[in-house]
DNA sequence: TTGAAAGCGGTACCAC
DNA sequence: GTGGTACCGCTTTCAA
């Protein structure tokens, strides 16, 4: 429902002119004189004319809104993204529709459909964890949808991506844990087929490489639905837990998993860090009150939304299809507290 | 943009048959034979036909999408609330648009009018801290907009509204302290004019009358920002543990502000909870993990969103005017973890 | 410089 | 039972 009544054809009666003549005068066409124009942008203001852009969008074949697809809403990670993205969205006159996969690729299939279903002018959408196979987006990609990737994203299609310096994370993350004197890694993280998971990984190999220590293979845990579920994240740290050789030291490669595996190292009464030191990707604000405090990879999550949502826009507004597409790498932060800092 | 290219008149053409046959037939109308029914499913089936929604919602004037106002999306409380709105919006095939007051009245009136102008068929709104006026909500409501408060709700508007037991979650607060053998105990609050902020103080009132104990006036500070300021958290605390007769004990009234100020007294190395325990409202998931676990008073977000919406769409759906207005209460929980269990 | 008219994709009223 | 047509509000030729 619209409340604001007034419409061109209200205008136009009332002044005595055309419909076309009021909509040009109000998109400032250079056929129409500067009096009339005076005269309908006074009229237009003074009664509190809104186009309606719903008519709008039917005529040009846009929504001015765009789809949004992450895992859930309910993740300071991606909440914190969506506040990038709504920030830019909203001061260009775009509405976001917002949909979660909650990891399930089924899901996610749907959610695209219905989003294109609702017509949206651009996409931005992070993979669930499930998603191996991306040809609902190629399809789209071919007919011309702007996309943009953002965190987790697909090699196969050819757009604008913009993730955290994953690598880099993974590798700072690691190698403060071996400079503070832990030799056994462990790393738990999501399925092995995600962006993020091989970028993490590839950092945490690269920084034991860099040390001169083997990758140890039993110290590899993947949940195959990035830590959903805590009974997974569970039985992963369970493993870890009863080899004969354990682990010093965990390094989990999402929010959920870290807090997970702390919440579940407390309750089973394992000394953090002394007994095993933990270091994970996370973008919660609490991580300095935790017990311990929390050392952390921050992922640049606001920037991250506002950075990928302004490359949509710059699809979407270019006249000319765009081919030429950029990969930006945001850096991230590494916060050292308490669980990496051994006190005996 | 519509990627599903096929229309009406596509059909209408392909099976020579008329627009207005095809629109009756894709809506069961009873005029039209189960041949030509048929004919007509299955063609819009094999073709993957999609109504334009954009067009329905121009013809229809209503536009299937549900404007959301929170403070901010960044925050658990209100990612659950919305979680809950949209497993019930989507369900119903109607769109959500979440936008964010950020505390403030001037980007809630901005907020609102940009829905409406957006052409929303309802609103879900959790007032703003700084909302005293409710004109601009008032207005829409007397031209019939459906609207529903949740959380943060206005006397001034008679309509359905969900909110949790505010007063019984304080009051249970407060109670346990008392029974815990805290007597000076404190309260950091959002302002006074806030629903929330009256119901919770209620509570608390209560249950220091119900343990004959008089209310202490400079045990009682309010945020004017709802704690969305450290500063403004800091500097009630700070007034709190200046007094010549200090709280043994605090309990706080919102997300923001329980978290605050567990992160200030941690910082400045109050023992909690033998210096001054700490309990509030905050529905975080790592009240256990934190250090210490955090006593609270967590609100049913999720289905306090599923309410709200289920009782939005049933007054869009209506058919005549609704004029009966349900108040609904959802219970809080209490959760006691050592931040109020002294050990000494 | 202004206006008439067609059309975006549906829906619904009224003929036939 | 089916089709013609007007219309939702706006934009955009094309003619005047």
């Amino acid at each position: 429902m619209n409340f604001n009544a007034i419409t061109i054809s209200d205008i136009a009666r009332a002044l005595n002119l055309s419909a076309s003549t009021v909509s040009k005068a109000l998109n400032d066409s250079y056929e129409i004189s500067e009096k009339t124009k005076k005269l309908v942008l006074e009229y237009a203001r003074d009664n509190n004319y809104r186009p309606n852009p719903i008519a709008q969008s039917l005529k040009k074949g846009r929504s001015k809104s765009i789809g949004i697809v992450v895992s859930t809403i309910d993740n300071q990670f991606f909440s914190q993204v969506i506040n990038g993205i709504e920030s830019v969205a909203y001061s260009e006159g775009y509405n976001v529709i917002i949909t979660q996969t909650h990891e399930s690729f089924e899901l996610e299939v749907m959610n695209v459909n219905h989003l294109t279903y609702r017509s949206i002018d651009g996409l931005l959408i992070s993979l669930s964890t499930e998603t191996q196979n991306v040809e609902h987006l190629q399809k789209l990609h071919n007919q011309g949808l702007p996309i943009v990737f953002f965190d987790r994203v697909s090699d196969a299609i050819d757009t604008h991506k913009v993730t955290a310096d994953n690598f880099k994370g993974a590798y700072d993350a690691t190698w403060h844990l071996l400079n503070s004197g832990y030799k056994n890694i462990a790393h738990i993280t999501s399925p092995a087929h995600t962006s993020i998971t091989r970028e993490r990984f590839a950092g945490y190999k690269k920084a034991l490489q860099d040390k001169g220590i083997a990758i140890n293979e039993n110290f590899i845990k993947y949940c195959k639905h990035g830590g959903k579920d805590v009974a997974e994240t569970e039985a992963a740290l369970n493993e870890l837990l009863t080899l004969k050789e354990k682990p010093d030291a965990i390094f989990t490669a999402s929010d959920r998993i870290t807090t997970t595996v702390l919440s579940i190292l407390r309750k089973l009464k394992v000394n953090i860090p002394n007994e095993v030191a933990l270091i994970g990707f996370t973008n919660t604000a609490l991580a300095d009150v935790l017990n311990p405090p929390l050392s952390a990879v921050y992922q640049p999550a606001f920037e991250m939304g506002i950075k990928a949502t302004q490359m949509l826009l710059s699809i979407i507004k270019s006249k000319r299809p765009v081919t030429e597409f950029e990969n930006v790498v945001l850096p991230t932060e590494l916060f050292i507290r308490e669980s990496t800092l051994r006190t005996i």
